[in-house]
DNA sequence: ACCTTCTTTACGTCTGATCTGAAGCGGGCA
DNA sequence: TGCCCGCTTCAGATCAGACGTAAAGAAGGT
């Protein structure tokens, strides 16, 4: 056994987690995961038995039990002898997992919800990250994070590289950090930004993101302003939140008039 | 297939993440796991094939395969056809996974960092958490709270019960919260807690906890004061970094008294 | 009503075969 | 020489079928 040096093999990795690279276990895997997030078995509920998953999703037994594997690997399911494959609780769901949370469509009953809890987390996280990315940021990761601000034009049409430049800021400033703890959370803010650019929450006011709010973090880093970085980052993410939570406040009232839309936007 | 009601079979988990119950394959993906963390083939190696890998675990090819889908799936492995199944690069290893993170065994070479940036994580999580557990607390998280406090008492000799009431307190917190997100890093911090216990990390300067730290914090969140519950958070995180900061650098004077150790304190 | 078997069930594990995609080699051509 | 193309080889991916096993639920005795 010798050991080869490392080549990448995968140059562009779709932008997902890429656990499972081939394509009939990954299918089974999105498969299962959407039905399980969409709600098709509620928590609690026992899913079908092997075989008749394998007939259903048409492949052998041995891949939905892989499949199975992954996902309760995910904190979707449980399995246990005699007992069958049981959805668990919500509560128990690794909703950090890129997979977990992007299998919550745009429809999804509760993605005002998960909109609103990711919003809290990044109020916690980014500007502490920023505040670390400030002390620690190479000069390469401050002229990434110029040139994403730079690339936040507020007329930009294109809708992905608005979001692109957006994700690329974000995930530099954890990735300054030089932690691997907060680097972790990369996948989740992502999956969360990808969602609200596709609903349009970012252009909810008319404009489109606050680009002199990541300039100023921006600026705040590249002086290894520390207090400042994560000043501005605190900032940038109460206009975030004053605009996620106008916006979810209006889509729940035109959806349920009578008040707050089932596992809308929380009494927060 | 009718469902049926949820029926709580396994009251008492041990602690750790349970997606796999039973036996053979959990010990495999134990073994291996650990075998990975502690380097035994260095990220970008090939382990050996899966033939070979049975015959050491003792296993049957098929259970291999389970183990390695969950490391895949915890991001320590990369697997496909022809190239083997490659140790991922350290970046992506999922290292707010528990078992990820309790594999790093006490004399891990990277347990420094680990410890170090998790406190870092706290820094950011906790404030905020327990600013949002002094607005939604119930009644008996506060009640839970004040008890973890009362029960972290300087003299007690019981390390067990103290680190219990310890991890108590702060998964309470991160429980008041209301956010999901937030409670994905119970498992985290329970482990790193846990870890610190075993070192003794928290009987650094002769004092066991800080007992009125966490009175204080418990306090502001009984009386829904979210700004004092953040800050006196805060002081009790920053104490407890000064502890852990003074602990790893005699540690790493102890064992490498020319400078730094190899993977230990890095240069907050 | 309670406890003890006993049966049933569906996941857990094993065996062994076949399929597939990518690396590496070698032949052919400009 | 140097590049392109197809063949072989390899190791994971998938499949098929069988048996093991623990726990739920029924059956029976006390």
């Amino acid at each position: 056994m010798r050991e080869k040096p490392l080549r990448p093999h995968l140059r562009k990795s779709a932008g997902l987690n890429a656990s499972l690279p081939s394509g009939a276990a990954r299918e089974a895997v999105e498969a299962l995961g959407r039905r399980i997030v969409a709600g098709i078995w509620p928590p609690g509920a026992t899913i079908p038995i092997e075989p008749e998953l394998a007939q259903v999703l048409g492949v052998s037994r041995a891949t939905v039990r892989d499949a199975v594997k992954v996902l309760s690997g995910k904190g979707l399911l449980r399995t246990a002898r005699r007992y069958g494959t049981r959805v668990r609780p919500l509560e128990e769901w690794h909703l950090l997992d890129p997979d977990v949370a992007a299998w919550h469509g745009p429809a999804h009953p509760r993605i005002g919800r998960m909109f609103a809890e990711t919003t809290e987390l990044r109020c916690a996280i980014e500007p502490a990250a920023a505040a670390l990315a400030a002390q620690r940021a190479t000069p390469e990761q401050v002229r990434t994070l110029l040139a994403a601000a730079e690339a936040l034009r507020p007329g930009e049409v294109d809708i992905v590289a608005l979001f692109e430049a957006d994700r690329r800021f974000h995930c530099t400033i954890l990735d300054a950090t030089d932690n691997l703890m907060m680097r972790q959370l990369q996948g989740i803010i992502t999956t969360i930004l990808r969602i609200s650019y596709e609903f349009g929450v970012q252009k909810v006011d008319g404009r489109p993101v606050s680009r002199e709010g990541h300039f100023l973090v921006a600026e705040a880093v590249a002086r290894g302003d520390a207090a400042g970085a994560r000043r501005e980052m605190e900032r940038m993410l109460d206009l975030n939140r004053a605009i996620a939570e106008a916006y979810w406040r209006n889509r729940a009232m035109a959806e349920n008039p009578a008040g707050a839309a089932g596992g809308g936007w929380p009494g927060v």
